[in-house]
DNA sequence: CATATGAAGTCTCATAATGAGACCACTTGC
DNA sequence: GCAAGTGGTCTCATTATGAGACTTCATATG
């Protein structure tokens, strides 16, 4: 491979927001950074990941500011890996990424994971694009100016 | 590299929805076929892809369904790549994409485009994550549950 | 109609990224 | 103190990527 190419000077918001978290792993780390996971040998045993990747991609998180090292909060003299702001800011992209998963890649009665409200234990609404005024909107009528 | 690990299996929405989305180039050529482009050439030109790889990619979503092959519609004789209902599924995953890249990742005033509604270039609303009912919800409200 | 240009790929090659696993230093548990 | 656990680093074989030459058929031009 020649090396990877970087978007990060597209002027497009959806290239350079790939540049940062768009390979194979790092969604998948901030997905289980999400549901609670903080240490290494966590992240390296949830996904399965070699730990040379795991290394570099963590790193590579924290230098672009998603995630922080934190000490670790049972007290230990270990470290941990959280989410930053920008970071939790990902939110919406892994919830769009599992409902698009829900919608059209498991059949019906197939086994997956939800994501409920806590309190009540129901699953969340679906994600809708709205106009500034909250009037419902679809693809069709929206389009993306020249930057 | 060893072959690449795939997680269909996983489990989780989000690992099934990477395993045909999640890689460097796919989520940058769907976004190009919202924005209208639908020829080889056009993609290539617009990102910057090796034609092999541009050729393995488009094989492999059409292959998964996300896009499809259709008659050109100007006529001549080639053919185009359209997004499938499966493909235009994915629009809330660009949009939250691009919402995140605007908000984490742009100082204020760089160029970059915008995503706006069609007939007033009014820039739609920010995405928001709501209960079943309607209600607001944080990613704090939320848990996702074992599978 | 003959030739030139364009579209849509395929093929090859050098190089970078990945996965597996050995190895290492420091902590903790017992 | 010693074994196990944590959090890595290093190396090596293999795969994926990027660049670009080459091919085939379609369209444009004169």
């Amino acid at each position: 491979m020649a090396k990877r190419v970087s978007l990060w000077n597209a002027g497009c918001p959806v290239a350079r927001a790939l540049d940062v978290i768009g390979d194979w792993w790092s969604l998948l780390i901030i997905r289980d950074a999400f549901d609670g996971v903080r240490r290494f040998n966590e992240f390296q045993a949830g996904l399965g990941i070699a730990k040379g990747m795991l290394a570099t991609r963590l790193r590579g998180l924290v230098g672009k500011g998603v995630l922080d090292t934190a000490p670790a909060s049972d007290g230990s003299a270990y470290r941990e890996y959280v989410l930053t702001e920008k970071g939790r800011g990902l939110f919406l992209v892994i919830v769009a990424l599992r409902q698009w998963g829900e919608d059209y890649l498991y059949r019906p009665g197939e086994r997956r994971s939800s994501l409920v409200e806590a309190r009540t234990d129901v699953p969340v609404g679906k994600l809708k694009l709205r106009s500034a005024k909250g009037r419902p909107l679809e693809w069709s009528d929206t389009r993306v100016t020249r930057c």
